[in-house]
DNA sequence: CGCCCACTTGAGGAGTATCAAGCTTCGTGG
DNA sequence: CCACGAAGCTTGATACTCCTCAAGTGGGCG
């Protein structure tokens, strides 16, 4: 997952840095023991406080973690995609669920076996460095942003190369004029995500329609009209 | 930070473990290159997008980090305590800004000198996967809680024992009973933590007043008169 | 073709933000 | 020691966003 761009984001001096990094890892990951597994869409992989002696990469498909309150409101903390890790507790449990949004080929590696190696836990650590800036920028839409400035974000989020496993490459100008967006989340997801209701987030959908921000053919592909106009309504510039 | 005790920090359980692992780092540490420094309250220590050759670990005090929006609203998206590591950055620069709450002293470090080795690897990780779960409550209380339960969170985390760089290792109800809070943080920063306003924070912590669950001598100190009542009210239990 | 489930739309209301005064507290200097 | 000013906090009145409850609507699949 991926933070939104700000305008000037200019300098990517290091992509062939992640590429080489990238590649380390694949050949190390070749030497873990670890079991592949291909589960199909809305399967939950674990439960909240299940005991966490592996973690999950997700070679293909999409997970998102999420946390329930005693009274049955949902809070979804977590997007991920192909390269990401996830199920990493804190303690001895997890301290979320996790829950396949569309079919997904996982390898599971057990925990004990990466505590040896500084390059795999240098990967680790890469990979949680990025989570908590994801965070943080989710915890600034989710504690200052309007719910539209939300729908507006999260779209951003899911426009081709900019989200979900395909992390940020392209200059901020490669994302404008249109955009086909595959929504592969429910509304009632896309609202747990975003801390609304099902009803405001089709509201917010339909507005932008009627705006002229989007245009549906199919209710899970969207077409935004502009990228640029659509990302200056979320609140990020 | 200068968490101030009152009652019961009975049952140190498993202090053992934590123990071992704390002073192993200790003695990691000396080993690395660190700058001790001495900072006085509200002191920026560095600014969202600022290169981040070196990061933080506190040894004394409290730290908070923010992001803003282009518009000027803030959010808090992080707090931080005795033995915390804050200022590691996912790429090269800081994804948000630092600001201290109260005089404090912090070690920095540079970033390199972690690199090599397993041990401190696995320590900056271990910190991590604590920021990532602590991030994922703040989530669930963004997205998901009202504003009294906010504040009542809060305030619960605040309670000796429980928050800011002393972990939860008592039993809940080793929380029960009276507890004094010691408010260090100003109300605005509390509001920029809590997705509220400041007007709606003072409101809610009046109205806990003429509930009966507050009571205050002064402005900063808050005496919790039924932790268990009150942590009842804050959509955890 | 029709059922079911997910989504959409509408009306009304609760909860929080906004705007505007007052009120404390605390530091400063007379 | 007290008067004063400034900053932070509290309180009130009002507006507005988003939630709740309740009916539709539409698409996919038997």
């Amino acid at each position: 997952m991926t933070t939104l761009y700000s305008a000037r984001d200019t300098d990517r001096t290091a992509p062939a840095a992640v590429t080489a990094e990238t590649t380390a890892w694949e050949a190390l990951r070749a030497s873990i023991r670890s079991k592949t597994v291909r589960l199909a869409e809305h399967t939950i992989i674990y439960y909240e406080s299940d005991p966490a002696d592996r973690f999950f990469e997700i070679v293909d498909g999409a997970v998102m973690l999420f946390k329930l309150l005693p009274d049955g409101r949902r809070q979804v903390v977590g997007l991920f995609g192909p390269g990401d890790l996830f199920g990493l507790p804190s303690g001895e449990d997890h301290d979320s669920a996790a829950e396949t949004l569309v079919p997904s080929v996982l390898k599971a590696i057990e925990r004990r076996d990466i505590e040896d190696s500084v390059e795999l836990q240098r990967h680790v650590n890469r990979c949680l460095l990025r989570q908590v800036a994801d965070l943080r920028e989710h915890t600034v839409l989710l504690g200052r942003k309007s719910a539209f400035e939300r729908v507006a974000s999260y779209l951003m989020h899911m426009v081709p190369g900019r989200g979900l496993g395909e992390r940020c490459r392209g200059r901020p100008e490669s994302g404008c004029d249109e955009a086909v967006v595959r929504i592969t989340m429910t509304r009632q997801e896309i609202a747990d995500y975003l801390g609304l209701t099902i009803e405001t987030v089709s509201r917010i959908i339909s507005g932008m329609k009627r705006k002229g921000f989007l245009t549906a053919d199919r209710q899970d592909r969207l077409k935004i009209t502009d990228v640029c106009a659509l990302c200056r309504q979320s609140g990020m510039h």
